[in-house]
DNA sequence: TTGAATGCAAAAAATTTGCATATTG
DNA sequence: CAATATGCAAATTTTTTGCATTCAA
């Protein structure tokens, strides 16, 4: 995790400045739309980033796997760091707010998965939609 | 599930053919961006439906619960028929292939996301992103 | 030095909105 | 008739692309 900038020189890729902003907006933030982290940047004190730089830079770091996302709603990937996805979010349909449970909690989901697909999931990718315990109630 | 249009009514809203054809081009696709239904609507035989009329017939739908949707990439909600919604989504994210399981596969994790987080969760909604058994042996 | 990354501005997508008109109930 | 839905075009919003310039390795 450390040497992220090797893992993009491995890829013929480089480390720059803005992009270890980018990572430190999306660390950060822990859940970013392309747009936040934009925003984000733009209050760490350095030139803001063009928003092209913002896309081409999480693609990147997605490409090595250092960040990841999600759809928490509709429009809106999500950004977070790779190892910071050991959850699984669920989002309230009703009220919009997203809480978090254990991954371990879908073990069996992806074993069944597994066994019957043959198919690894990764299931800190998912966002799981209902309705939370409190629009549960209502 | 039959009268749509009383359901519609129910809600002050109206049943038009418009609607109708969007339903129809749902049901037809199985899964479909509003993209594929603008196209599949101009295919149907009648006068191509606006953009816009789409997005709202599928919104009015959507809230009768009698589509839903799914973001199986990136950009691409997915719509299909709320009946149809019996299975869960697996995306590949090497060859993007999409496989669906049994929402059966599922019903554990839902349990548990009930019992710890007191989350009722709608299990056919989520995409799960993975590796199919093809691209995860190679 | 050399090719990848940036910044900017323009182009594409993908939605949404305003409003006059047509339609449903 | 009254109010909702449609169609169209314009406005937004979100993301991508082209290209000259800068910068990492």
């Amino acid at each position: 995790m450390q040497d992220i900038g090797e893992r993009l020189r491995a890829q013929g890729r480089r480390m720059t400045l803005q992009r270890q902003r980018v990572l430190d907006a999306v660390a950060t933030l822990g859940h970013a739309t392309p747009e936040d982290v934009v925003a984000q940047v733009a209050r760490d004190g350095g030139a803001p980033l063009a928003p092209s730089t913002v896309y081409r830079a999480l693609e990147a770091l997605e490409s090595l796997e250092v960040v990841g996302h999600t759809h928490l709603d509709h429009r809106a990937p999500s950004y977070h760091l790779a190892d910071h996805a050991d959850h699984i979010h669920l989002v309230c349909r009703t009220c919009g707010r997203v809480e978090q449970c254990p991954r371990e909690l879908a073990e069996v989901f992806a074993g069944n998965v597994l066994a019957q697909n043959g198919f690894v999931a990764d299931v800190t990718h998912m966002a799981v939609h209902g309705r939370c315990s409190r629009c549960a109630n209502s």
